[in-house]
DNA sequence: TTTAGGG
DNA sequence: CCCTAAA
């Protein structure tokens, strides 16, 4: 299939305005995207294991590339990652990096540039690093949300990925991906990644650490040493060594991250212990950090404004009054937070250093979780993917890479995903099932970036979201509805009973433990996903599942762009990994929304506002798009327009948006 | 099986 | 959400 990626000037425009423009220099104007690739979709743990990806998950990285490819850019003229796409560019969010064989020309009709491979292979290796980093942070904030990475590589990139530990070549298994993947976000996770020189940059120093392996994991163990930070410190002044300094001493390990701002913000985050990192400067004595200053003027200062906007009040996810912690409490934290999720809990974790290590951090799966887990392991093991199958297509791939490895694999003309399993998972392990988890991978960022009308805007949005966690909700959301009712854009958000812990999507990196927390607890404490008897006879879901922001923007979007009726099919594609949510569901959903939107249509104060907020205070911009929707496929309906009903808004919005579906 | 509606 | 008719 082919598939035409373009890219504008104005896109690059867009980025500019998002302020990362320096990056796009590098973009391809257009490409044509035929050949077939292999990729291999693989889901970085924040432990630094890499778990396979599920089904599900599959289904819904191919919708995501399916569904963007026509607004995709990519990063063709440098042989290295052609693009990921994260959801903040840190661990609660979905990274998705690809590679494709197209944009790496130089591989058509020549053999290998090593030094491109390598710089690739160090390029991924980073990337996946982060990815631990910002996991084993949150972890060790205790979020309770379970982010997801993913990483696609190309097959000229996979088989040296198959010699990083956590990946055993021996328990792939294909799955195949329908069609060409071909598009690409370009990611701006790292920024200075994805620059022209950047190749060099990044991979001047060798990215593996000792016998090869990837350097987060469990590697250094030495402690922090905290004595190293004595005085104040500024860290917008540090350079990238000083950085890394400062976050061995912090943390205890080494690094070897060169994204000033994710160590910077890595740092702050050890340091406070929160996950505010709108403070740079901290003055520490005797080991303890005693103030915390504002920065002001830091490169970072945008995000940090885009991260309070859009999660409205800086939820510092330490407890108050806790005592600061240093950072090597994280990471120990983590530790023994491994150790104990393979006792199922951490009752028992032996030598951890209690001191004021709170109990707040300490991840424990929740039933949910495990729940599903479970659910995917059964499912699994009742044959649906063998690990067995693997190595074959992959295997022969990998072996001739340096060729046109690529075309060679894709001689038939068809694209496999092929699935690897985690070796180094076998260390850890997840109490009752497998390290698969399904049906949380954080894509809600897709549903907030289709769900922004502007399609232009959700090129600069994705943009941004990959650079980081700083702003989490699309531009042009912001900036448009802003104008309205900002304040009410992102309480509603935030209002939002969001159990699934959504709002990672737009919440940063080391989660709103607390949004986070109150709102899981306000929702279904914790849901039975299974069935149940009923009385009548018949079985019946035990709770309802509350439906999720995210969820219904993706409905709405999915509306928006399968048409209304099309609910298998929506089903199918943007809710692959949501393994509840019938079509019927989504119908059903879709019926209530179509109600909602005509029904309160303008400001029914009063006693709806109370309402509201005890059930779902759904985003007037959403049911503004609802509406549109329903307009645009005569769906309205009739006896539901209420006094104003269209006339105002409906036909404005009609015009505003029109030519966005 | 998937949709559309009613309950 | 469930159930069912209809396609």
């Amino acid at each position: 299939m082919e598939t035409e990626v373009g890219v504008e000037g104005n896109d690059e425009g867009k980025f500019e305005e998002a302020g990362f423009g320096k990056t796009y220099s590098s973009l391809s104007s257009t490409k044509q995207l035929t050949d077939p690739v292999v990729y291999k979709l693989v889901r970085v743990e924040g432990d630094g294991r890499l778990v396979p990806a599920t089904d599900d998950e599959v289904m819904e990285v191919k919708g995501l590339l399916i569904d963007e490819k026509s607004e995709m850019h990519i990063v063709a003229d440098i042989g290295q990652p052609i693009g990921c796409i994260s959801n903040e560019g840190s661990s609660s969010g979905m990274l998705l990096q690809l590679e494709s064989s197209e944009g790496l020309s130089q591989f058509e009709n020549t053999e290998v540039d090593p030094d491109k491979l390598n710089a690739r292979l160090e390029y991924i290796e980073e990337m996946l690093q982060k990815v631990k980093e910002e996991e084993r942070l949150r972890l060790a904030c205790g979020s309770r949300d379970y982010s997801s990475a993913y990483v696609i590589v190309d097959s000229q990139c996979s088989d040296q990925l198959d010699k990083l530990p956590g990946i055993d070549e021996n328990l792939q298994s294909e799955i195949p991906l329908q069609e060409t993947v071909p598009s690409f976000t370009p990611s701006l996770i790292d920024s200075h990644l994805h620059q022209s020189g950047s190749i060099d940059e990044c991979s001047n120093t060798p990215v593996l650490t000792e016998g090869g392996a990837l350097p987060s994991t469990t590697v250094t163990t030495s402690k922090p040493d905290f004595s190293k930070l004595n005085g104040e410190i500024c860290l917008d002044n540090l350079s990238i060594k000083e950085l890394h300094e400062t976050f061995k001493a912090t943390f205890g390990r080494e690094t070897t991250v060169k994204d000033k701002q994710w160590l910077k913000r890595r740092i702050t985050m050890g340091l406070t212990n929160s996950c505010d990192v709108s403070a740079t400067t901290f003055i520490i004595k005797d080991n303890k950090l005693v103030k915390k200053g504002k920065e002001d003027g830091c490169d970072n200062v945008d995000g940090a404004l885009a991260y309070n906007l859009a999660v409205g009040t800086t939820i510092n996810c330490s407890q108050q009054g806790a005592p600061i912690s240093h950072g090597s409490q994280l990471e120990d934290q983590v530790v023994s937070d491994k150790r104990n999720r393979s006792t199922g809990d951490n009752s028992g974790s032996e030598d951890h250093h209690t001191e004021q290590r709170a109990a707040k951090r300490v991840r424990k799966p929740t039933r949910r979780y495990i729940e599903e887990l479970s659910e995917v392991e059964s499912k699994e093991s009742s044959g649906k993917l063998r690990t067995t199958v693997k190595s074959s297509a992959f295997g022969q791939m990998s072996s001739k890479f340096h060729f046109r490895p690529v075309r060679n694999v894709s001689s038939d003309g068809r694209t496999v995903v092929t699935r690897l399993d985690s070796l180094g998972g076998s260390g850890i392990q997840i109490p009752c099932v497998s390290r698969v988890r399904r049906s949380r991978p954080r894509k809600n960022f897709m549903a907030l970036l289709k769900f922004n009308p502007n399609s232009m805007g959700m090129t600069a949005t994705l943009v941004k979201k990959a650079l980081g966690a700083h702003s989490f909700l699309p531009d042009n959301y912001e900036s448009e509805k802003a104008q309205s009712a900002p304040a009410q854009v992102q309480q509603r958000f935030l209002g939002v009973p969001d159990k699934d812990k959504q709002f990672t999507a737009i919440g940063a990196v080391g989660g709103h433990h607390k949004v986070l927390k109150q709102v899981d607890s306000s929702g279904d404490s914790d849901d039975n996903i299974v069935t149940v008897p009923t009385s009548k006879g018949g079985i019946r879901r035990k709770h309802h599942r509350a439906w999720t922001l995210s969820e219904v923007m993706k409905l709405v979007e999915g509306v928006s762009r399968y048409g209304a009726g099309r609910w298998s099919e929506i089903k199918r594609l943007a809710f692959a990994s949501y393994s509840y949510r019938t079509s019927v569901d989504l119908k059903d959903k879709w019926r209530n929304l179509l109600k909602a939107s005509f029904a309160h249509i303008p400001s029914d104060k009063g006693v709806n506002s109370r309402k509201n907020a005890a059930t779902m205070p759904i985003p007037e911009p959403i049911l503004l798009r609802v509406r549109e929707l329903a307009e645009r496929q005569s769906q309205v309906p009739p006896n539901l327009t209420s006094g104003k009903e269209a006339g105002s808004s409906g036909s404005s919005v009609h015009e505003k948006q029109s030519g966005y579906l």
